[in-house]
DNA sequence: ATGGTAGAACGTCTA
């Protein structure tokens, strides 16, 4: 079985790109990110004519998450127990966004995760991301004190690159959110908490994602925030996994690659 | 030059 996870910067845009790299890659299960849309705007037409069933969630035209799967999709979960609410605007009564959705297909436990960005040093969105990253790492490490054996996925984009060569030039990023040590400390809670990142130690070097400005893509300056965190049961099964560089080239390309983990049967 | 690009309530927020 092959799983992905892909940041796809709007799924009513790329839905052709996203669809060609299912047909593509062979992937049996994808997470999508930042779909950008309600749930009565997702197009699931295009999905169903090639075998995938899809569960999405998406409040507005922010974030958006989704599992695509044609090994089945069972006990959708929206969002996790405890998992903070956001308002962007003073006034405004903070709610849950749609940045969280579980589903088991093909008997994976795969989620679909968008983690808050934080923005800026000092911003209250950082305080946000870190309570709704400790939030999830509560909830992940419920779900496997609860069955030991099960076979969870954390995928999803993280906004966290965990070590110094997550970023092609750690001074750029000396007054930045991302690589942090309190974010990093909350992405090292969740991997101490039992989940493995898996792609790693097949892509040493690589990146998940380059910005859209700056010629970040052709200068090769991207970083890796993208990733898939396997519980025991389900880190033992990866064969190889690896990211799709290809899929940031050319005209209407995500900012983000598909990042893929292969299991053995 | 406070820049650049992209996508979403088409004006402004988000990343």
């Amino acid at each position: 079985m092959r799983l992905a996870t892909w940041n796809v910067n709007s799924v009513r845009t790329r839905v052709d790109r996203v669809t060609a790299f299912l047909e593509r890659s062979g992937v049996d299960v994808l997470a999508i990110q930042e779909t950008k849309c309600r749930d009565d705007q997702f197009p699931h037409m295009p999905f169903e004519a090639i075998g995938y069933e899809v569960a999405h969630v998406g409040l507005n035209q922010w974030n958006g998450v989704a599992v695509i799967s044609r090994v089945g999709i069972e006990d959708v979960q929206v969002g996790f127990e405890g998992m903070p609410s956001w308002s962007s605007k003073e006034g405004v009564d903070p709610a849950p966004e749609a940045r969280a959705i579980g589903a088991t297909c093909g008997g994976v436990r795969m989620w679909s995760l968008y983690v808050p960005n934080g923005r800026q040093l000092g911003d209250p969105h950082l305080a946000y991301k870190l309570e709704w990253l400790d939030a999830l790492r509560e909830n992940a490490a419920g779900w496997l004190a609860a069955d030991p054996q099960a076979q969870i996925a954390l995928t999803g984009d993280w906004n966290i690159a965990p070590e110094d060569g997550d970023v092609w030039d750690m001074a750029v990023f000396a007054h930045s959110t991302h690589v942090s040590p309190p974010e990093r400390a909350a992405f090292a809670a969740v991997v101490e908490a039992g989940y493995a990142d898996v792609v790693r130690p097949h892509t040493p070097g690589e990146y998940t994602y380059w910005d859209y400005t700056q010629l970040r893509f052709p200068r090769r300056e991207g970083m890796r925030i993208d990733f898939a965190l396997c519980s025991p049961a389900l880190a033992a099964r990866v064969t190889g996994a690896e990211i799709d560089r290809q899929e940031r080239k050319g005209k209407g390309a995500s900012d983000h690659a598909p990042v893929l983990v292969d299991l053995a049967d």
